[in-house]
DNA sequence: TCTAAACCCTACCGTAACGTGAGGTGCAAG
DNA sequence: CTTGCACCTCACGTTACGGTAGGGTTTAGA
């Protein structure tokens, strides 16, 4: 290991850098040398070399270079700032790449249970996620997912048995005419009730949302969930739920 | 709302799209429209807003203009695959985001309690921290982050003040030649256990990490951290601990 | 001292998915 | 007939370099 000067090459060689980068950063004056040979080759002295390393830190931070300029020329913020925003800035993009992760598992899920789907009918599936999804907070949707895997697959399978016995009762008894308050119904609210609570883990928001979101969009997600309450059976079985309070 | 063929800034209009984006489209052959006006005006007809509408919801899935060209020109793996392709990468790059943000956090950690740092002592802080970082795995470095988390600040000094007083101590037992089986060693030993066995959580691969650590890079630790066992104490408590489990 | 290998230089294209003009044309309403 | 809006085609900018071309420089060995 020779002495400083070293030229590009040596520099790459000591550094682990590539020429293409140092020759990069001279182009953007983040790193110039401070010699040069009579024909122009770059020497880097010692405190290029020591510059080196700073960048060679903060670029390990993820710090773009840009901002490992303004840093190094004293033209920044603190650097407790520049920590902070790029924390910001990664927790932005990460909260992105999870609801990203969400909906591709949740399509490949769909792909895994389902029968085998034409392209087209994939593309509507993803649709109906989004439209579904844009009821919940990104938090919500967090939740609930914890709450499947936590549940696990069979129980999920049992649930949607459930609901899918107990819709169509609450559609009868409603269109019977059935007093909410009578025993029958109130039989009806008080599953109900457990599998709202199930599939909420007992949080009134996501509730909410879920009423919201099949009073705003029941006939597209009757068109494709197929057996789907209505805004009336919701009113409905909230009274009996309301009766079984008293 | 029209019936079409649609222009661009209809059908942009209608799908939230950017005209730059179609225009876009067309250039990369994506979405290329089946008519164009005597003058260029693109026309897009029935199919190509269907398309289009697959893009969207592929776009949505964070697939790639490559791949979903790939895919909807019949040209791709399955879509299960791309998914899970798209999946891996994404898990990816989500490690590596969580390795910023910790090493991020750490030093803003290191910010908040050590006196002001100036830019050359915060880089070689950095340095410092990847020299540590390497010889851990991501999923250890997150074991122990997990711990640092629920064991909670104050419980972390206390933990540091311990190995203050215990190193001295030992130190200064091998260094009067104190038998590693003597009782004051043994009481040594058995604190010593017990503050590894809190840090690295009971896991011994973690433990042996530290060894190594230590062992590998004790001067430059010894330099930056100040008061650490060198490889001779790890082999002298080793003994002693050795000692106390019979 | 000569030559060939190794090294260096500048300059340009490419990356992903568009944003943002610039400069020119098409078209319907007043 | 003109105004104004929508449309067109370039073409550059964004990040942090990688890769390559074409040509000069340095250096080690013969």
């Amino acid at each position: 290991m020779k002495e400083p000067p070293w030229k590009v090459g040596e520099l790459a060689r000591n550094t682990g850098m590539s020429v293409r980068a140092l020759h990069h950063y001279d182009e953007i004056g983040l790193l110039r040398p401070s010699l040069r040979t009579a024909a122009g080759h770059r020497l880097y002295g010692r405190p290029d070399i020591e510059r080196l390393q700073q960048i060679h830190s903060l670029r390990l931070m993820g710090i773009s270079l840009e901002e490992t300029k303004r840093l190094l020329d004293g033209a920044a913020a603190s650097p407790r700032q520049v920590i902070d925003m790029h924390l910001a800035r990664l927790h932005e993009q990460m909260a992105m790449q999870k609801q990203l992760v969400r909906r591709l598992k949740a399509l490949a899920d769909h792909l895994d249970t389902a029968k085998p789907l034409s392209l087209e009918e994939l593309c509507k599936t993803i649709e109906e996620m989004m439209r579904v999804e844009k009821y919940f907070t990104p938090e919500q949707l967090d939740v609930m997912e914890q709450r499947r895997i936590s549940v696990g697959e069979e129980r999920m399978r049992t649930v949607r048995d459930d609901w899918n016995e107990i819709i169509p009762k609450v559609r009868a008894a409603m269109e019977n005419g059935a007093d909410p308050t009578s025993p029958e119904v109130l039989a009806l609210a008080r599953r109900w009730k457990v599998l709202v609570e199930e599939f909420t883990g007992g949080d009134p928001a996501i509730a909410n949302a879920v009423k919201t979101m099949y009073n705003d969009d029941g006939p597209a997600l009757q068109e494709k969930l197929g057996n789907v309450p209505t805004k009336e059976m919701f009113a409905y079985i909230c009274k009996s739920i309301e009766a079984l309070k008293s």
